[in-house]
DNA sequence: TCCAATTATGAGAAGATGCGTTATAAAGCT
DNA sequence: AGCTTTATAACGCATCTTCTCATAATTGGA
């Protein structure tokens, strides 16, 4: 009697090709049993098997045959996306974001709402819970369930979702929030920071897609920084990687310094230097010149293919991107790209969504695990 | 007719048995048939078979059964670590050190020579790989043969192990390094940075070995970082990880400038400092500063759980480490631990063994692939 | 010296899984 | 109605693992 998920016997087989089973079918969308068998590599008949078997667990389900052709209509499968859900947060110093999405990442539900900066923890958390409660039950009975969540936010968060140092957000220090939101739907729960979400959302399916070494530029009154190698984020022991608050840096400037300094606001001042006027220019120069300081440090230590900005800057686009990259090129050895954010302000609460599935994926799997070692 | 390697039929069953049993006996040491199966977690039989083909590979060998004990004595079975060699060389400015290591990554030879500095690339590549083969002729016809052979060296190398910079081997700059070992002995050719490599031999059986996350600081003349995060090196895009020539630090401060201002050697520096002398010890607090600056914008990037100090300033051991913890307590967020290097100069060798071991290891795994995905 | 206990070894049976082939039924198109 | 393609079922065959039981080899004590 041994126990399953650890042998190597025959069973362990069946689970390896229902698992490839699986995947075929979730990576070729809605598809016959033979395009299935011939993707995941099986026999028609083992695939037959391996389908039935996530039918049974309601991971496959059949739907209407294609239209046209000749012969006999095959019979389709489709993964069933809707099998679990995931909820991803931002929980920042302004604003709240929530998102319901399925397993295929698919959003199928958001909450937006402006806070005060002010909002004591207790109540910005009673927001935070309501806006993705309100997802859940907008979605309908999610036949799933939610499997996961995560949320971002600012500050340093430690490795067990633990809130470690925030400046920005009142009573925030000490927060277990992993532990909160994992709380509110009886699921795992994960927290992170919100330049490092802003990473993995910007990698999922982002500006840094097609990359897997990439430094992220989260802008705003002060710069956070998100760090991705090798595809999967690097938070480091503390969860404080990237916070380079007291890296001592000739020269370093606070973008609020600089905006104070321009006596408007940030989209102002792009538009101002877009239309080519002098002093906006100039500005424009010293806050990209501040962000290029911070991101050259990162760059230096791990020599990125790809800088992505975000945050409320990113507004300036290429204006401010161009003489970043030009800075960038001045203060390093190998200048990586630099460019835009996809997602912009979402790109937080669609990297938590990321963060999430990575562990409703494994809860998918888990049936299908491989042996060991 | 599949090509085995891919296929999840029942042939699968047995690569996978059989490398676990692999597994099993290189990490147990000598074993019985029935250690064996229960180390690998299969019946005494299917055990026996994958010994039968380990051993009809040349992987494992029948060893003098254990003494003493009640009842028939069992049979003992052992891997073969002389199964496959590999070749680990340093090439530094002053010195050629290369090593032969059997699959356990036991150094079974060693040669070591001294260096003009001036001498050009054609003929320390000769001395090279005079230097390596008769580390390989040394320890007999090696039934294995070199299975794989890397190379550290001073400058930036990039991610195929082509010298992309180097500013203290005349004639390095360009030179194809891994291409270069690789066809001395038929075999796949790795190239490397030195601090990179010494990071590597640190995490395999030295101060770092409990580690994962570390920055190795190789000291010297001007100091080379190595960087480690998740067990694994980070070279980054071009291999220029860690390179920090360019970050802009206020007070940065070569070593060479301090020694020439301190008008003696190293050691003679370390030992009156040792000795309480008052201007030795400022100065070796000017040496720690200059090391802790560069170390503090790797921490600050990636927030390691360790920084090891080698190379030739290492040599000041506690006198300098003490310095060091002081000064990246101040400007880190998180100061790491900071250790001695365990290895000392021959790290860098060491570390390349490793690193060629990585090969040796997948070429030696590679008939008992598991399936994709 | 001989016997019993202990442990390893070897051979055969049973069960699970996969693949390939074959035959027959079903569904749609022309 | 005939053609084409798919679906379903069944059989044979091969591989692999585990279980069981009989047998061999060794040690220690009587």
């Amino acid at each position: 009697m041994t126990t399953p998920g650890v042998t190597r016997d025959a069973a362990l087989l069946r689970r390896l090709n229902t698992r490839a089973t699986l995947h075929a079918l979730r990576r070729g969308g809605p598809q016959t049993l033979t395009q299935l068998a011939r993707a995941a590599g099986l026999s028609r008949q083992t695939a037959e098997a391996a389908l039935a078997d996530l039918t049974a667990r309601g991971l496959a389900r059949e739907v209407a045959p294609a239209e046209g052709g000749a012969g006999r209509p095959a019979r389709r499968f489709a993964f069933r996306a809707d099998a679990g859900h995931v909820v991803g947060l931002d929980v920042g110093p302004r604003r709240i974001l929530a998102m319901l999405a399925d397993l295929d990442g698919d959003v199928v539900a958001e909450r937006r709402l402006d806070t005060d900066e002010h909002l004591p923890a207790a109540e910005r958390l009673a927001l935070a819970e309501r806006a993705a409660t309100a997802c859940v039950e907008a979605a309908g009975p999610a036949r799933g369930g939610v499997w996961a969540a995560t949320a971002g936010t600012s500050g340093v968060v430690d490795r067990s979702g633990r809130v470690t140092i925030s400046t920005l957000i009142p009573g925030w220090t000490g927060l277990d929030l992993a532990g909160q939101v994992g709380r509110w739907f009886g699921c795992p729960g994960f927290a992170a920071n919100d330049a490092n979400l802003a990473a993995v959302a910007e990698h999922w399916r982002g500006s840094a897609r097609h990359v897997d070494d990439l430094v992220y530029v989260l802008t705003g009154y002060r710069a956070g920084h998100g760090l991705l190698l090798d595809g999967r984020l690097r938070t480091g022991r503390t969860g404080s990687a990237g916070e380079l608050g007291r890296v001592p840096l000739t020269g370093w400037e606070d973008a609020s310094v600089v905006l104070a300094e321009a006596g408007r606001g940030a989209d102002e001042l792009f538009q101002a230097a877009r239309a080519g006027e002098r002093q906006a220019l100039a500005l424009v120069d010293r806050l990209a010149h501040g962000l290029a300081r911070g991101a050259s440090v990162l760059v230096a230590a791990v020599d990125p293919e790809l800088v992505v900005v975000g945050g409320t800057l990113a507004g300036g686009g290429e204006v401010l991107l161009e003489r970043m990259r030009a800075h960038l090129a001045e203060m390093c050895l190998n200048p990586p790209e630099v460019a835009p954010s996809t997602f912009g302000e979402e790109s937080i609460a669609y990297g938590a969504v990321r963060m999430a599935l990575d562990h409703a994926e494994q809860k998918l799997m888990e049936p299908y695990a491989a042996a060991a070692p």
